[in-house]
DNA sequence: AGTATTTTTGCAATCGATTGCACATTTAAA
DNA sequence: TTTAAATGTGCAATCGATTGCAAAAATACT
């Protein structure tokens, strides 16, 4: 008796005496099956131990099921709730999940994509680098009508969706609550213009300056890439100006952490002598001395609704729908650091 | 003329009057064909756009050229990074992730590990659940001779390779040196003994007290899940012993976090009245006040080393290669909460 | 030139599932 | 009973690349 190491509906047909496609069409549930028969192929198949081919019918049928995911950094806090979000939602459509990390290069990420798209991922997931000017790279998905959706970080000049979050009104609550809590002088350590996320925030603390008539201080905004390192150097910058701030609004936890290290080497007291507030509710900024004020972004949120939306488009993939672009609320997390 | 959306190896066949096979061959660099064609070939593919179906070769080759990864929970410091080691170094070699997460259930993880099958992973990376206490599951992957490895957290009745850190050593360490700082209670608040992790850490605990001629107290120690919670309620029952430890190893930082928590709540000062040691240094170890002294696991590096080691099985599959168990060292960092 | 040898190329089957179309069977309607 | 409609099943092509085998072409050797 033949051996059969992996079996196929072949096996099935023949073993049942039934033609491939019948039992093709009785595995998927197909309608045009009689009861009788796809009962007696599923059991047989279960019996036999048969699983389907996930390869030979992706080829089959154009698709892969699989959505390609290029985040920055997967081990940052922020993006890994993300993906655990889109893993989460994803399996439950049967939708596998890539990943892939740029590590903020440009190079590197129109690499990941490139690998994603010659895999053929059904749509792509993406938060941009920091060094991201120029589309070429995302075009490739764009021009061939894959589902693209950027989430976070977003390239402005890509038509697509996109999950957000409001990051003018954030940079503004932000200034509001420093300006309210008394602070005169209000600096704000930003991020890469290049990126929407920063400019935004930092235009919504420039809104609320001028909305209580506070001239904005050139020396006051700092323009830095947001690392630990850059961080320190922009804070001292800042507090070695004749006239230093007396609140700073930091583009991320990551700078704010660091000016509050640096605010402990020199003796300034947090929040008394400057107070501080950071971006993103990282895992350590509640637990700090002092506890961090902050924005909390919901990221698993974000990374939920991105795999629905994007899986959303893969099935109805109708040019017709029109791109959305979806601005979550943050919620400003007020502690010690700002109080 | 007719429109070619997706440009095969057929159709190159037929703009350059050869045969596909001949296509095929030139593609992949085959040594059976002439400098000159292969030339021709893959300017002409260049030129056309060609991009090779995977899809296709994958299941002509019986590959997947993916590897897939179980984790507990992908947005926990460890796993991220180690998953960071695990793409980094799948990247370079072609081979694409699929990442699932238990959420610690053992159905879940079972979901995940079949899901993986049916789309014909050539291998996995798994982190097993706190809950895992059968190999069924797993059986699936051994049985067909379709590599495994386990990083960290293991399934010891599998026969398989294993990146694994030095557990016992690290929970010697950690009680060692809350010895040598002075500690006489050293109590320790363990995970569930289903993993080898959690119990070897104990058994270093343990080795560490009767080389001293500690005898183990039982009210001293504590088998949790070591949520934040579970920490607390087991910290609390420390402290309220009448006899309360003046040290405490918790299984990991958040455990410690939260005995933290409560010290700061009771007005117990740390590490004066009981000094505290945590697990895995998490991001926010180093930051809380006082900073946590912790045992660092190379994540990342544990994940390079899994891809490393998993790929070259996958490309060898030869059964000769004997399963491997490598155990790496961690780092015991001192820091204000046990000084 | 004629044969042996090596190099280069092509044919056709294969991987396993899907699907349009046609044919067969059953059921309903006239 | 006949015709029409509905339902169930099978044939064969298809997705795109790979590969064993054989044939053709190029080169080497008497």
């Amino acid at each position: 008796m033949k051996k059969h190491p992996e079996i196929t509906i072949h096996h099935l047909a023949e073993v049942l005496k039934i033609s491939a496609s019948t039992v093709s069409r009785a595995l998927s549930d197909n309608k045009r099956i009689s009861e009788k028969t796809r009962k007696k192929v599923q059991e047989k198949a279960l019996e036999m131990g048969y699983r389907p081919n996930v390869l030979a019918a992706n080829l089959r049928s154009k698709r892969s099921m699989t959505i390609g995911v290029v985040v920055p950094r997967i081990d940052r806090h922020f993006f890994s709730s993300a993906i655990s979000g889109i893993e989460d939602y994803a399996w439950t459509k049967g939708f596998n999940v890539i990943i892939s990390q740029s590590n903020d290069l440009l190079f590197k990420e129109a690499n990941c994509v490139r690998t994603l798209f010659n895999n053929r991922v059904d749509g792509i997931i993406i938060s941009i680098s920091m060094q991201t000017n120029e589309d070429k790279h995302l075009k490739l998905f764009s021009d061939k009508n894959i589902p693209i959706l950027f989430f976070d970080r977003y390239c402005p000049t890509i038509e697509s969706d996109r999950i957000l979050v409001d990051d003018y009104n954030s940079g503004y609550k932000i200034t509001r609550h420093l300006i309210e809590r008394g602070c005169k002088r209000i600096a704000h350590i930003a991020g890469p213009e290049l990126l929407n996320i920063y400019k935004n925030r930092k235009e919504g603390y420039l809104k609320a300056l001028e909305e209580v008539e506070i001239l904005p201080v050139k020396e006051y905004l700092e323009v830095t890439g947001l690392t630990k390192e850059e961080g320190k150097l922009a804070f001292s910058r800042l507090m070695s100006l004749p006239n230093p701030p007396d609140g700073v609004f930091c583009g991320n936890d990551t700078t704010a952490l660091s000016a509050l290290e640096y605010c402990q080497d020199h003796k300034l007291r947090v929040p008394q002598d400057v107070a501080l507030v950071g971006f993103s509710d990282e895992p350590f900024s509640a637990v700090v001395t002092p506890s961090l004020s902050t924005v909390k972004q919901p990221g698993y949120e974000m990374g939920y609704l991105a795999a629905q939306k994007i899986i959303d488009r893969i099935q109805n993939n109708s040019v017709t729908i029109p791109f959305e672009q979806i601005v979550l609320p943050t919620e400003l997390i007020i502690r010690n650091s700002s109080k």
